[in-house]
DNA sequence: GATCGCATGTAACGGGTTACATGATTGT
DNA sequence: ACAATCATGTAACCCGTTACATGCGATC
C-alpha cells in the first residue's frame, strides 16, 4: 500500500535547479528550512532565488530521494523545527551537477527589451532613461565593492570555499563594470550626436 | 450577455512584459504571428524569447485591449492568418514602459549556481569545467561579432532602430568580453595556486 | 509519396510568486 | 499591548515549455 505523500516525488530521479541550490548550501553546513530560506535570499540569492513555499516541499523530496536527511529539534517557535544535513550520495550528485554544462538560458533581460524600443522615446527621455538605469548598477557595484570589503577583513582562514565565493564576487562586478561603461559610452554618443 | 472570450484578458489593464515584447516588434512594421514568432527566436530571442503558443494568446488580448488591430489576409497555409498593427495608444503605451525603471531582476544564473559548489570537486575536473563554460562564451562572443559584421554591411541606411539595435548587440558583447576575461584571471589563480 | 515550411491554435505540466494560515518567543 | 522575528506549511495563480492537433503548398 503506497502511503500518499504530500508532495510529488522527482520523476526522473534527478532533482531541479533549486534542489542543488539547496544541497549547495547544505555542503557547507546543516541548515533548517528557514536558514535556507533566508540563505536563498542574501547570499546565494545574487545567483539564485526561492521563496520559503517553494523550498520547503523541495527539501521533502530532496530527504524522500536520500540526498540530505533531517533531524527534528526543539528550537524556538511553535513547532519543531528539522535540521538538514547532506548525505555522502547528495555530495556525489552535487559534485556531478556542477561539473555538468549547463544548458543554454533563454536570457531575460527587460532592460535590453526596453532599449530596444527607445527609439520612439523622444531624445531627452531617452537620456533620462539610460542615466538612470546606469545608476542602478553603479548602484550594485557599489553593494559588491562592500560585500568584497568583508572578505578582506575576515581572511586568515582561506577554506576552501573561499576561494569560489570571492570568485562570483568579482564576476559579478566584472560584469556590472562592463555594463557601466558601455552606458558611458552609449551616453556620450547620444550627446555627440 | 458576456460572450465568452478564449483567452484571460488584462486584469490591471496592461500588458505582460511578452505583451510589450510584441509591441516592441509591430512598432517597427506590422507582422503576422507566424512572423512574430519567428522574430521572437532570432533577434529580440537574445534578450527575450517565447514559443508561438503563447505568442498567439497574447496576441487576441494586445487586440481586445486595443493597443493592436489585427487583419484577415488569405496567405499561404490552411487558415486566413491575422496581420497586427500597432494602434496610437499602443505606441503610446510601448514607450511609457521603455522609459519605467526596470523592476530589479531575481537574476537566475546556473552557471554561477554550480561554481558555488566547485570547490568540492577535484581541481582537475574543476578546471576543465570552467575552460568548457569560457569556451561557450568565447562561442557566443564569435556569434555577436558575425552580427555586427552583418550591420556594417548594409549600412548607409541609418534608421532611427538602428542606433540602438547596435548599441544592444555591443552591451552582449561588453558582457562576454568581461566574462571571458574573467575566465583566464580565474584558470591563472587556480595554476599558480 | 514523404518531408519541410507555413500557419494557427489548445492542453498539460512544472516552476515561481503571492497570499493565506498558525503560533511561540523576544523586544518596544 | 503590539510588532517583529522565528518557523513551517498549503493554496491559488501566472508564466513559460512541451506536446498535441490540423492542414495547405512546395520541394525532393
Amino acid at each position: 500500500m503506497a502511503v500518499a505523500k504530500r508532495f510529488r516525488a522527482y520523476a526522473d530521479a534527478m532533482p531541479s535547479t533549486l534542489g542543488f541550490a539547496l544541497l549547495g548550501l547544505l555542503a557547507r553546513k546543516p541548515r533548517t528550512g528557514y536558514e535556507l530560506s533566508r540563505a536563498m535570499k542574501k547570499p546565494v540569492g545574487y545567483f539564485w532565488s526561492a521563496g520559503h513555499s517553494q523550498i520547503y516541499p523541495e527539501l521533502a523530496r530532496l530527504e524522500d530521494a536520500k540526498l540530505i536527511r533531517g533531524k527534528d529539534e526543539h528550537g524556538p517557535g511553535p513547532r519543531q523545527n528539522r535540521r538538514y544535513t547532506i548525505s555522502a550520495s547528495g555530495r556525489r550528485a552535487l559534485a556531478a551537477w556542477a561539473t555538468e554544462p549547463a544548458p543554454p538560458q533563454p536570457a531575460r533581460n527587460e532592460e535590453l527589451l526596453k532599449l530596444y524600443s527607445l527609439w520612439l522615446v523622444d531624445p531627452d527621455r531617452a537620456r533620462e532613461t539610460l542615466a538612470g538605469q546606469r545608476e542602478q548598477h553603479r548602484h550594485t557595484l557599489a553593494q559588491y565593492e562592500v560585500m568584497e570589503q568583508g572578505f578582506d577583513e575576515d581572511d586568515g582562514e582561506s577554506s576552501p570555499t573561499r576561494f569560489f565565493d570571492r570568485a562570483s564576487l568579482r564576476r559579478g562586478m566584472a560584469g556590472e563594470r562592463a555594463i557601466i561603461k558601455w552606458f558611458d559610452g552609449l551616453l556620450a554618443d547620444l550627446d555627440a550626436r
